[in-house]
RNA sequence: GGGCACGUGGUGUAGCUUGGAUAGCAUGACAGCUUGCGGAGCUGUUGGCCGCGGGUUCAAAUCCCGCCGUGCCCGCCA
């Protein structure tokens, strides 16, 4: 989605709004007492169930609490005062809901006008001008490659990403890189005494190394011991080693581009823990919130620097049983914990302190846009400052970032406390195990559960159907659409679930290519392209062609695309891109049904406001897909 | 010990924030639809005490209380 943002009511709010204040309307003339609320009345407006009514509200129900009267009483004596207006064209009661029917001619009209005049900005909205919003994600351990867990938090937050710039937040794409602690220790050692030659995509053969690693480490505890010690070697990041170990995880990261390109994954700014560390923003953020610290002298945290939880559980009471008394912000040894850093981080994100960050170019990236890092060497860039941060992270750090939220609270930094959210996932497992990084029981020989793996199986899935398809008129392209194909059904597939709940992989699921599904949408999509492909260019919308519009399942399909705008701002504010797959399943399955009975070539008179209906469809249809990353197929 | 999340036809799920008319969709099974704009589709049949028990309400999948089941978290790991 490009372009101008809409801005303005969509049209289903303009004709929510105009039900509404008619029913203001006739509410406040028969029951002056009643003071309807204007809130109150709009979401007591529904899309009823089928194709007699448009609109229908429960508010006789609410009245009649509060008046003490027959909801159906009263909700024949306000239909009787409602005034028609430009949409409007009749009400009527059953069981005391007051129904609403639109003029379709007119109705139809607005929404086809809107989606002809925005374009690739219909859909869009203006809710976020002038706010900028960080969305970290995926923050992968630079030790091994995505796997189908880290996918599910990547594909998130390009979708949340999408959902910000569509509703005009600026937006920055930021990738937490954690190229300190045990695991890239780890996998450094390995990389040390076992080999530095990689003869498989780096990641891939990182993440082999450093199972091996681990598994070596369960034998002989003194490998254990060098890589504890090369960790604090990385964590004081002046030795050989550190260098060393920096250079490492830069290879696996590049590496975990490929990847995130092969997905159409694109950042603006990664930070790195190994620099977080050197600029010494903690002891910067250690500064403003001494009053909150605690250094014990003896006792379980002695010489370290301490948040007491009793502090803490005051303002946020299901953390009170824990059984931990204390949190470590730096250890007894000057290291800061992965809390510590992550406090840090955050009051840099919302400008409290500067990091003094220098930043480089990391790489470009095939959106044209490079994405840059902090570096040791560098020059100083304008990242961070944002008044919102989406941290996208598995659910099972809500503890942490609660605690986190809390001391911004407890520091006197209330608005950063309320504009931190955490969009918990819930985790990806693999059929009959969980996914474990440590014992790497998703990666290697026959189990390799890479997002990569999951690329090439649902591509190889798509190309043998996409082989049979006469439709294909360009075989050469059989590669690249079975591709687009693939990346439409794993990303759906994803994305349908609602954030929330826990995933049991499955290869079955992953490479659905009906039903519920991505290529479901693609389909209906390049059936619409063909129809527009043998009538050369729509026209508007003549008055004559208005006339041909009926209640069947062309005027639901507009009344559908009427509500774009409505589902992007719903999806960005409750973060749920199973809001947007929803509403793409609804419109291609209904678009299924008008192709089934309403010829549209041969439609007669009506060809012309079919043939734009069509035009529209396919718009609205590329505009959502876009949003969740997903690209149209003409022909599939 | 404490906390968080989840529980909806055989299977996978939407709806729960803001209570509202027959709980939506897919898949599976069965039966149909192509000399019609693309059958990766459409139509029909089958299949649900919305985990259990109370409560609030004219009205509960939705709100409140109590249970049960599953997963996760409470580390000077990240």
């Amino acid at each position: 989605m490009a372009g101008q943002h809409s801005g303005g009511p969509s049209p289903s709010s303009t004709i929510r709004q105009e039900f509404a204040s008619s029913l203001k309307k006739a509410i406040v003339s028969v029951y002056p007492e009643a003071k309807p609320d204007d809130e109150e009345l709009m979401l007591s407006i529904t899309a009823p169930q089928g194709q007699e009514w448009d609109m229908s509200s429960s508010v006789a129900f609410r009245l009649a609490k509060k008046l003490g009267a027959n909801p159906a009483e009263i909700a024949g004596k306000l239909s009787g005062l409602m005034t028609e207006g430009s949409y409007v064209s009749k009400t009527e009661v059953t069981n005391g809901y007051l129904n609403a029917r639109l003029d379709e001619r007119k109705y139809a009209s607005l929404v086809l006008a809107r989606v002809r005049d925005h374009g690739d900005a219909y859909g869009t909205s203006s809710i976020g001008e002038g706010r900028k919003v960080i969305v970290e994600s995926p923050s992968a351990n630079p030790a091994h490659p995505w796997h189908v867990g880290t996918l599910r938090n990547a594909l998130l937050g390009n979708v949340v990403s999408n959902l910000f710039e569509a509703c005009s937040y600026e937006v920055e794409r930021e990738d937490y890189i954690d190229d300190l602690g045990l695991q890239v220790a780890t996998a450094l050692w390995g990389w040390i005494n076992i080999s530095s030659k990689p003869d498989k995509k780096f990641d891939q053969w990182l993440g082999e190394l450093y199972v091996r690693v681990n598994r070596e480490m369960e034998q002989r505890p003194e490998v254990k011991k060098q890589v504890e010690a090369l960790n604090k070697e990385m964590e004081d990041g002046v030795s050989q080693q550190a260098r060393e170990g920096r250079e490492m995880a830069e290879k696996c990261v590049m590496a975990h581009q490929q990847t995130a390109f092969d997905y159409r994954i694109y950042h603006d700014v990664m930070v790195w823990e190994s620099d977080i560390v050197r600029s010494h923003l903690l002891s910067k953020v250690l500064d403003i919130s001494s009053d909150i610290l605690e250094k014990p002298g003896d006792g379980k945290y002695a010489g370290a620097i301490v948040i007491k939880l009793n502090r803490i559980t005051p303002f946020a009471r299901e953390l009170e049983g824990s059984r931990e008394d204390a949190k470590v912000i730096i250890r007894s040894n000057g290291a800061a914990t992965y809390m510590g850093k992550d406090f840090a981080f955050h009051a840099w994100k919302f400008g409290l302190v500067d990091a003094g960050f220098k930043y480089r170019k990391f790489m470009d990236q095939p959106n044209g846009r490079p994405v840059y890092c902090t570096s040791p060497e560098g020059s100083p860039m304008q990242f961070g400052n944002v008044r919102r941060a989406i941290n996208v992270i598995g659910g099972e750090q809500a503890y942490e970032q609660q605690i986190m939220r809390v001391m911004f609270s407890l520091i006197g930094h209330e608005e950063v406390t309320k504009n931190i959210f955490h969009l918990a996932h819930g985790r990806v497992n693999i059929e009959g195990s969980k996914l474990s990084a440590r014992s790497g029981n998703w990666l290697g020989d026959g189990r390799n559960y890479t997002a990569d793996d999951l690329l090439v199986e649902a591509t190889k899935r798509a190309m043998e159907i996409a082989q049979k398809s006469e439709k294909i008129t360009d075989k050469q392209n059989l590669e690249s659409i079975s591709r687009a194909v693939a990346l439409g059904a794993i990303k759906f597939e994803y994305l349908k679930i609602a954030t929330e709940k826990d995933i049991t992989f499955s290869w079955q699921n992953a490479l659905n290519l009906e039903g519920n599904s991505g290529p479901y949408v693609l389909y209906t999509y390049a059936r619409a392209k063909r129809i527009l492909g043998k009538s050369g260019d729509v026209p508007p919308l003549s008055d004559a062609d208005a006339q041909q519009i009926t209640r069947g399942h062309d005027f639901q399909l507009v009344k559908l695309m009427g509500m774009a705008q409505d589902v992007v701002e719903k999806a960005c504010a409750e973060l749920r891109p199973s809001v947007l797959t929803d509403y793409l399943l609804g419109l291609s399955s209904l678009f299924s049904k008008f192709y089934e009975s309403m010829p549209v070539v041969k439609g007669g008179d009506a060809k012309g406001v079919r043939l734009e209906i069509v035009r529209s469809f396919t718009i609205v249809l590329a505009n959502m897909l876009s949003l969740l990353g997903i690209a149209t197929l003409s022909e599939m």
